[in-house]
DNA sequence: AATATTTGACCATA
DNA sequence: TATGGTCAAATATT
């Protein structure tokens, strides 16, 4: 059965693309050519598109959820979902500020209201997902008690390529339509940004929170998802 | 034109 | 079945 290889290749890939995504954090941090910074991009790229055609086939490998399927004009066409299970994950993060905005660029993609609750929630995923493969999303939503705060639960890492919004104006694109990487590592991150990075590079720092936030990391276990990570790094050290 | 947001439908989970 | 997370067509914005 295909399935169990293409499952494989899943991870494999997976792997190339932390990789990869590492070698771009590496060009960037040092002020490489950005001829090559855009090589590793485009690697990260096509292995995000090959990612997602192998995920297809496992999805689809066998028709077990087939819709049963009406006469009905085509409400929707026959896309396949492959849409995350609810609890795919604790929050990372949880902060409370003042401002909807912390820098990065995300997309909106959902709002939803909640029970109980007079604000809706919005949704956010992070604007580099195509390019950069980032699966870094955020939930927002007012405060009952002070509308004027919002509360934000971040789920998932920012690639250490991520930009962030406002540096677009200290170091505007080529191509105009994005912003790029800042030039320089100087100035402060957010914290999930200084987590992340730690784990990118060895020597690991102490979580710096900005004056004005208040952020407090969820109860649960976050040990999940740093297999991978454990494997990258067993690798490299093995080479 | 391309690109981002809005919005109701769709779907998985409890 | 109710709830909430995500998709994607329609719409707005650039």
């Amino acid at each position: 059965m295909p399935g169990g290889s293409a499952s494989a290749a899943c991870g494999v890939m997976a792997e190339a693309q932390e990789a990869a995504v590492r070698l771009l954090g590496l060009l960037q941090s040092t002020g490489a050519d950005p001829a090559k910074q855009q090589l590793a991009q485009q690697i990260i790229c096509c292995i995000n598109r090959a990612l997602d055609k192998v995920r297809d086939d496992v999805g689809a490998g066998d028709g077990s959820k087939g819709k049963p399927e009406q006469g009905l004009a085509a409400a929707r066409p026959p896309t396949e979902y492959r849409r995350r299970a609810r609890g795919c994950g604790e929050a990372r993060e949880r902060v409370v500020s003042s401002t909807m905005d912390d820098g990065y660029a995300w997309r909106k993609y959902g709002e939803k209201s909640i029970q109980h609750q007079r604000h809706p929630r919005f949704y956010f995923r992070c604007g580099y997902r195509n390019e950069l493969g980032c699966r870094a999303r955020k939930q927002v939503e007012r405060m009952e008690d002070d509308p004027s705060l919002f509360h934000t639960a971040y789920f998932g890492d920012h690639t250490p390529a991520c930009p962030r919004a406002d540096a677009a104006v200290l170091t505007s694109s080529h191509d105009g339509s994005r912003p790029c990487l800042p030039a320089e590592a100087g100035e402060e991150l957010p914290a999930n940004m200084v987590e992340f990075a730690a784990q990118y590079w060895p020597p690991k720092d102490q979580l710096v929170n900005s004056s004005s936030e208040i952020s407090f990391a969820s109860p649960g276990g976050m040990e999940s998802e740093s297999s991978l990570e454990a494997n990258l790094e067993e690798l490299l050290h093995l080479l």
